[in-house]
DNA sequence: CGCTCAATAGAAAGCGTTGTCCGGAACCTA
DNA sequence: TAGGTTCCGGACAACGCTTTCTATTGAGCG
């Protein structure tokens, strides 16, 4: 609370102390001891020395609230997240955490558990804290409405002369003051779903999320045109979607599926953790991968590697996603150009796809 | 920068509107303004809803930093981590995070890889936003000097009217002003390695860190006790420590011992990241898990399940860890006793371990 | 020896809120 | 109808810092 002129503090030595303090200690003026702090106005030796030593003894720290309000810039950077947990978001918010701090900035997070009403909290959150940039990390559901309100988010940062960053979902549009790092799901996909047929599969069952979500949707596309490019023909009936990007998900799409008689001879999984239980599920029912079953993934997350057998993937560059969308954010020059970049993707041959049984 | 007076905006509408700017659009004082937003005064009706419709129509969001300067506190936790990506630490980092946000607070993250110079630095950052929590989450290196720098942090925060959380690492003694809220790492690895004796085993190889690394204290004490109580001899050269808690580690510590000869049936890995490069090293000898090698883990990570065979483990509660934490730190009464929590740990009996090879 | 100029330090306004103190209007009660 | 209440709204100091703007040196120089 505001304390009032005649309001003496009852605990004198035990507060946080200020730069007036400092100042009386030093016996010098407030502004000396800013610019000491901030090193940017040329100040005296001898008083520059007596200053800090009046900093170490009184265990002097800087107001962060009260230099944003004086001063203007914040330092500090959101990010907000479906779920820390997840591999590789995970490695995406260790990109941005990393480069954000070699800048001198701070990061908040925040989760949204796949809750666009949460997202928007914690963007509102963000706004209030005058963050320099907020990163929406990972793909969205793809909505006329949501859209719309996402373009509002952009412009309204843009005006408190923050940013939005889009890392792993596609832009809003042009002209939209946006920065977007995105990786190439139709291309990856496009090329694991090609080697998959390369090696003689043609019956592929597709495990993935709900095609509104970017990320599923950019799967899909890839895997669709690889099936259309090699001329192989779709059975729409092998398409299980509106899965979660879970383990438990994945086990279970897949020994449903299994108990009904094995129509398959592939599964594209849309992530590596649906993979996993892709895999679980395939063994339980007493098969073998990939003699009787091969499995491809998605994101070469560790577990990936640690899969037996190890998983044959897609790399995302999940750090450098995160890394490359600080640079852009943070370094951007005086010509606020938008940004928008694309990062490769490539197959990661590991030993979870052989010849089809059929052919063997 | 400080504006003077007579330097006229030049952005008028594009710029983020202040609380002024919603009291004059509603025809109001700053402090109705402020009152409708807080909701902590009566504010008649109608004046509400005009004071309402201006917030929207000038999209206002509050700023925080003016707020915690004139308000007081911030609504804002900190917390220091080695690395983000480690799933352990990761749901450590969920559950913190989850039940911050359910008090309204935000979380700042740092990461320090292990340096405890960045970890300062990142505590000072905090410190420099007035956190109302600091926390630090995951082992420590338990030296005298580092014990008293925390020690004198400690007190800072607590000069400060914040407080210093330790999640995972021993107290540092009583009447220092420290929130910890620890897990059983003792308890586990007593329990875990009584079951491995208890299956036949007497030769356990044993990977783990750094001895003053506490986690690893903790692990090796409830070790070495069980091996005493079940009267066991201990074969010295059998500890393979001062390894990384990482996958390459864990490989390479028990491939450069097979390649000498296999002279001991288990292996008990300090983390379950560690067993996991341990199994794929014992493949790569070609043995198998659990007949030639059993292995063990700590941790419970989702990836004990996906190893084939499954891990056999010690579950640790980080996410509840982590939540506990943040009740411990922020419901804190009005007497501020220096809490002390230990959560309980238990093994998970799964698939990678059976009886020594010998037996058989 | 008076002048200018650089180097350094201080005074004070302003940043956007909150909370306290006060004043005026409407509403009772006697 | 006078005197209290109760409700509401406004004025304003204070929060801790940055950043002009202004003042005081002492040195260099013609």
């Amino acid at each position: 609370m505001a304390r009032r002129k005649n309001d003496v503090p009852d605990d004198l030595d035990h507060r946080q102390s200020t730069i007036k303090d400092v100042a009386e200690l030093a016996g010098v003026s407030l502004s000396t001891v800013s610019r000491v702090v901030a090193g940017n106005y040329p100040v005296a030796q001898s008083t520059r020395v007596r200053v800090q030593r009046a900093i170490r003894e009184l265990n002097y720290v800087a107001n962060t609230h009260a230099r944003a309000l004086g001063g203007g810039s914040t330092r500090t950077v959101g990010f907000i997240v479906n779920d820390v947990r997840g591999p590789a978001f995970a490695a995406a918010v260790h990109g941005v955490e990393q480069e954000a701090a070699q800048r001198g900035h701070i990061c908040l997070v925040a989760t949204t558990d796949g809750d666009p009403a949460r997202e928007l909290a914690a963007i509102q959150l963000m706004r209030e804290q005058r963050a320099a940039a907020v990163f929406l990390i990972g793909g969205a559901w793809d909505s006329a409405a949501y859209r719309a309100r996402m373009i509002d988010i952009a412009r309204s940062l843009d005006a408190a002369k923050s940013r939005l960053v889009l890392c792993g979902r596609p832009s809003l549009g042009p002209g939209i003051p946006a920065t977007v790092v995105e990786y190439d799901n139709e291309g990856g996909a496009y090329a694991l779903s090609s080697y998959l047929i390369s090696r003689g599969h043609r019956r592929i069952l597709y495990v993935g999320g709900d095609p509104a979500f970017t990320t599923t949707t950019g799967r899909l596309a890839g895997f669709r045109r690889a099936m259309a490019d090699m001329a192989v023909s779709v059975d729409e009936s092998l398409f299980e979607l509106d899965a979660e990007f879970s383990r438990a998900s994945g086990y279970e799409r897949v020994s449903d599926r299994l108990s009904g008689g094995r129509d398959f001879t592939a599964i594209f999984a849309e992530t590596d953790v649906i993979a996993g239980g892709a895999m679980a599920a395939v063994y339980d029912a007493g098969l073998s991968v990939p003699d009787d079953v091969s499995i491809v993934g998605y994101d070469d997350i560790p577990l990936a590697t640690d899969l037996r057998p190890s998983l044959t993937t897609v790399h995302v560059p999940y750090e450098e996603l995160g890394r490359a969308a600080v640079r852009a954010a943070l370094d951007r020059p005086v010509g606020r150009a938008e940004r928008h970049q694309l990062l490769g993707t490539h197959v990661i041959l590991r030993q979870s796809v052989g010849r089809p049984a059929i052919d063997r």
